[in-house]
DNA sequence: GTTCCAAATCAATCAGCGATAAGTTATCAG
DNA sequence: CTGATAACTTATCGCTGATTGATTTGGAAC
């Protein structure tokens, strides 16, 4: 008898990489449930089929699963950004759809956004080091496509502040905090979520455009 | 010989609470330092000179000792918006001059303000259920005071939103964003701090006044 | 069909974590 | 001095993320 442990047996080998596609699976499910640290690599390893050890052939750390997972959602949020600045008009509403679209991304994938902005900072070492950056660089990346509506906009002179820069920082800083909050503090006694949505949006399109 | 350890000698017993004042001294340096979750309860009993379980004494867990210096800071911040508040007068330069206490606290007081607004959750259950809600207890109290200067600027009709709480909320996420993303992400290439946080004051209270 | 190898996977293990249990020491009342 | 109580200790538990070295697997070569 080699084992009485209740785990299924070996599953066959992993075929290129459909293995790692299943760990992605099983860490996105978990994380998305219970959050990042609440997930045990024991946890997923079980989900996807294969022994805890067995991950570390895909992944150096269990950070790396979370990075991958968050370079993946900002890939579709930049993709997000994109498809509305190409429809670019220059009207408010416009311009709300857009400050919408990221705070959309944010609730809908808030693991992906804690990851990328609200990790804290670490001394030796933070999780954006340890893992090459790739979460930030991909985070900047959705930036600059935000820097580029609000310049479209800037181009039109329709941007109260005169520094277009400090202005796409402003505003980023606006959605940034109504994301990270709900995001961090559900159990806070929010109006009604849409609503609030709404005004945030309407108050930054009010702030910034003339 | 009892032990060759290198951990200086048994304090001696510690006077009424200067014991619990030592552990939140050396928690919030560490916390400040490394972020909550990265510090471990040794490394607390270590600067507090006391032994690891010594902690369980003073504080039933980890996340308790967390609490208690939130709960602090927010009575910091209630303090100073509430003498800002009483201070009230009907004008753009008053409303601006309440947001700038929120930012100034923030960039002020970073430690507290990332304890305080930038934990991650806990690994089963939220911050803010283990601890008894504490902490949201003394943040709804903060974010009352905040709501009392809205309402005096609602009640004369200058809010441009009808539900003042909703303004409220949108208001302090605008804060919130900014002062959490200086915090947290000191390395992003910001403009000069001055500039941004006149343009994101100018822009929230443009939003949010009529 | 057999052999062989490299990749894939595993059980066993490590150091560290938060938290608990049980025994020891310091302090003080009588 | 004695007993009780609170403070503190060492030792330990079950868990975590990660590493090591042995074992199994599947396919290519012959």
């Amino acid at each position: 008898m080699k084992s009485p442990k209740t785990r299924s047996p070996r599953k066959p080998k992993g075929h290129g990489g459909e293995r790692r596609e299943e760990i992605l699976d099983a860490a996105l499910t978990l994380f998305s449930q219970k959050g990042v640290q609440a997930v045990s690599t024991r946890q997923i390893a079980e989900i996807a089929g294969i022994s805890q050890p067995a991950l570390y052939a895909y992944f150096a750390t269990k950070d790396d699963i979370a990075a991958e997972l968050c370079v993946r959602a900002f890939a579709i949020l930049g993709q997000r950004m994109e498809a509305v600045r190409v429809d670019y008009v220059p009207t408010a509403e416009h311009f709300e759809r857009c400050l919408r679209v990221y705070i959309d991304f944010g609730l809908d994938h808030p693991d992906a956004y804690r990851v990328a902005f609200m990790l804290e900072k670490s001394v030796d070492g933070s999780f954006l080091e340890k893992t090459g950056g790739r979460p930030m660089i991909a985070g900047q990346a959705v930036f600059a496509v935000f820097a580029e509506i609000v310049a479209q906009f800037h181009a039109r002179g329709e941007i109260v502040s005169d520094d277009a820069i400090a202005a796409t920082q402003s505003l980023w800083a606006g959605l940034h905090g109504l994301v990270s909050l709900l995001i961090a503090r559900p159990e806070f006694p929010w109006v009604d979520r849409e609503q609030l949505i709404a005004t945030h949006v309407a108050m930054l399109r009010k702030g910034a455009l003339k």
